[in-house]
RNA sequence: GGAGAGAUGGCUGAGUGGUCGAAAGCGCUCCCCUGCUAAGGGAGUAAGGGUUGAUAGCCCUUCGAGGGUUCGAAUCCCUCUCUCUCCGCCA
C-alpha cells in the first residue's frame, strides 16, 4: 500500500509515477472521495466527543446523587445522530481501502521504462553456455529417456502441469533444495524457517496477492477457506505481521524451502509441456526485513545471494532489471535471475528478486523501533528465490547432459547424493 | 471428538458498568546521588488514526475478533477464533 497521506498530498505525482506502468490512477475519484471522509471523520469525531463529554457528566452527577433525566434527554438524538455517521464513514473508509489495495508500488527512480518483459535490461551476465559436440535435448527427452521424469502419471493423478519424478532425479531435487538451504544459511546469515502452507486471505493481502490476484490461487472449500501459497513469501513475510521488530535484530534474514502452488489461469498455452510452469513446484525463498534506508543495498545484496547458487552449480546466467511494464505489482524494483537452458537455447527466469521498501509493512503492519526517534516505522521487505528448485532441476539436466543422454552431477551436489555423479538410466 | 480454564500494554499481572488507555512489578530511557564489575532516589515509557506548517497542542479508536445492551463497557449478553489442562484419537 502506498503512504495515504502521500497519495492526498501528491496524487499527481504517484499517478505519473504509477503510470510508468501502464497503470491508470483516477486522482480525482480517489480525492474527491477523500474530501468526504475527512468531513465525515472531522465530523464523527466531535460527536464522539460529545458523547464521551455527556456520558462522565451523567456519570459524575450520578454519583452527586443528582437527578440525570434532563441530561439523558438531551444526548436522546446524539447516539442516532452518531450511529449514521459512524456507519457513512466507515464506507467511504473502505472505499477508500478498496482503491488503495488496488494501486501497485511506486516504482524506484533507476527501473528503466518498457512495456513488457523484451524491453528488461540485463545487467550483467556470468558462464558461457558449453558447446556440445551433439545437439542438445531438453529435460523432457532426458528425464522421458532415463525413466525418471513421467508426466502421464502426473496427468493420470491430477491432471495437465504436474510432475511425478523417480530415483536419482526425485533425489536430486532434493540434493539442490538441501544445498541452497546450507548455504544460505551457513553462508549467508539466512535463518531456516518452515511456515505453513495453507493460509488466510489476510496474509494474502498483506503481502498484496490479495485482494486482485485471486484468480492466480487455489483456494479450499472449507468453512473458512484456506489458500495454498503462490510462495514461501507470503508466510515468510507474514511473521513481521503486526509486530514491531527490536532494532538490533536487523537485518532480519530468513530462508525457508516450501512448494509453491498457481493456478496459471491465464498463461494457457504457456510451457505447456515440461516441467517449467506447473500448478507446484519447489521453491527455496529469501526473504529480509530491513530499516527504511537500506534496502536499496539489501537488494543488491540478496540478489547476490540467489546468484552464488548459480555459480557453484556452475551453470550460466544473467541478470536483468524488469522495465517499468514487466515490475510485479507490489514491487518497487525487481531483479530477474535467467539461467541457460541448452534444450531451449534460451535464458529462462529461475529466481526474481525484489524490493517491496514499505509496500507489503504498511498492509500488514509490520515495523522496527526507531532507536533515534524510540517510535516504530515501518520495515521494508524483500524477497527473492535462493532459487526455484524445480526450474534448478532442468538447468542441471539440460546443462549437464552427456551425449548418452545420462546427467552428470555437479559436484557441489555430490555430498547430497551419498557420492555419485553421475544419473544414467537403472540408476 | 468430550470436559474445564483462559485471552489486558515489551513481559508478568490487577481490574467485573462511570475521569480505566488501564494498578503494581519487571524491562527500557533520561536525570540525580554514589565513584566503581553493586545499590539507592526522581521522572518518563502502548499502538493506530484525525486535525495542523508541526515528531506542539487538541481529539478519536483500540483491553483476542465481530455483533448487541447502555447516556456510558476491559467489565453485562451473543457468536466466532485462538491458547492451556485433562480424557479420547492420531502421523
Amino acid at each position: 500500500m502506498i503512504d495515504p497521506k502521500l497519495l492526498r498530498q501528491s496524487a499527481d505525482d504517484v499517478a505519473s509515477n504509477l503510470a510508468r506502468r501502464g497503470f491508470e490512477f483516477d486522482t480525482g475519484a480517489y480525492l474527491a472521495l477523500e474530501e468526504r471522509r475527512k468531513g465525515l471523520q472531522v465530523e464523527t469525531e466531535k460527536l464522539q466527543s460529545e458523547r464521551n463529554a455527556s456520558a462522565r457528566n451523567i456519570g459524575k452527577a450520578k454519583a452527586r446523587g443528582e437527578d440525570i433525566e434532563p441530561l439523558l434527554a438531551a444526548v436522546k438524538d446524539l447516539g442516532d445522530k452518531l450511529d449514521g455517521n459512524e456507519a457513512e464513514l466507515a464506507k467511504v473508509r473502505s472505499e477508500l481501502r478498496d482503491i488503495e489495495l488496488g494501486l501497485p508500488n511506486l516504482l524506484a527512480d533507476d527501473v528503466p521504462a518498457g512495456t513488457t518483459e523484451d524491453d528488461n535490461t540485463q545487467v550483467r551476465r556470468w558462464g558461457e553456455p558449453a558447446e556440445f559436440g551433439f545437439e542438445a535435448r531438453d529435460h523432457i527427452e532426458l528425464g522421458e529417456s532415463l525413466g525418471m521424469l513421467d508426466f502421464e502419471s502426473a496427468s493420470r493423478i491430477s491432471g495437465a502441469r504436474f510432475t511425478v519424478m523417480r530415483g536419482s532425479l526425485a533425489r536430486l531435487q532434493r540434493a539442490l533444495i538441501q544445498f541452497m538451504l546450507d548455504t544460505h544459511t551457513s553462508e549467508h546469515g539466512y535463518e531456516e524457517t518452515y511456515v505453513p502452507y495453507l493460509v488466510q486471505s489476510q496474509a494474502l493481502v498483506g503481502t498484496g496477492q490479495l485482494p486482485k490476484f485471486e484468480e492466480d490461487l487455489f483456494k479450499t472449500a472449507s468453512e473458512t477457506p484456506f489458500y495454498l501459497i503462490p510462495t514461501a513469501e507470503v508466510p515468510v513475510t507474514n511473521l513481521a505481521r503486526d509486530s514491531i521488530l527490536d532494532y538490533s535484530d536487523l537485518p532480519v534474514r530468513y530462508v525457508a524451502h516450501t512448494p509453491c502452488f498457481r493456478s496459471e489461469a491465464g498463461s494457457h498455452g504457456q510451457d505447456t509441456r515440461g516441467m517449467i510452469r506447473q500448478h507446484q513446484f519447489e521453491k527455496v525463498e529469501l526473504v529480509q526485513f530491513v530499516e527504511a534506508g537500506k534496502s536499496d543495498a539489501a537488494l543488491d545484496e540478496l540478489t547476490g545471494h540467489a546468484e552464488v547458487v548459480l555459480r557453484r552449480l556452475e551453470l550460466p546466467y544473467r541478470t536483468v532489471i524488469l522495465c517499468s511494464g514487466d515490475t510485479g505489482f507490489g514491487s518497487t524494483k525487481t531483479y530477474d535471475i535467467e539461467v541457460w537452458l541448452p534444450g531451449q537455447q534460451k535464458y529462462r527466469e529461475i529466481s526474481s528478486c525484489s524490493n517491496y521498501n514499505d509496500y507489503q509493512a504498511r498492509r500488514m503492519q509490520a515495523r522496527y523501533r526507531n532507536p533515534q526517534t524510540g517510535k516504530p516505522e515501518l520495515l521494508h521487505t524483500l524477497n527473492g528465490s535462493g532459487v526455484a528448485a524445480g526450474r534448478a532441476l532442468i538447468a542441471v539436466m539440460e546443462n549437464y547432459q552427456n551425449e548418452d543422454g545420462s546427467i552428470r552431477i555437479p559436484s557441489v551436489l555430490q555430498p547430497y547424493m551419498g557420492g555419485q555423479e553421475v544419473i544414467s538410466r537403472g540408476s
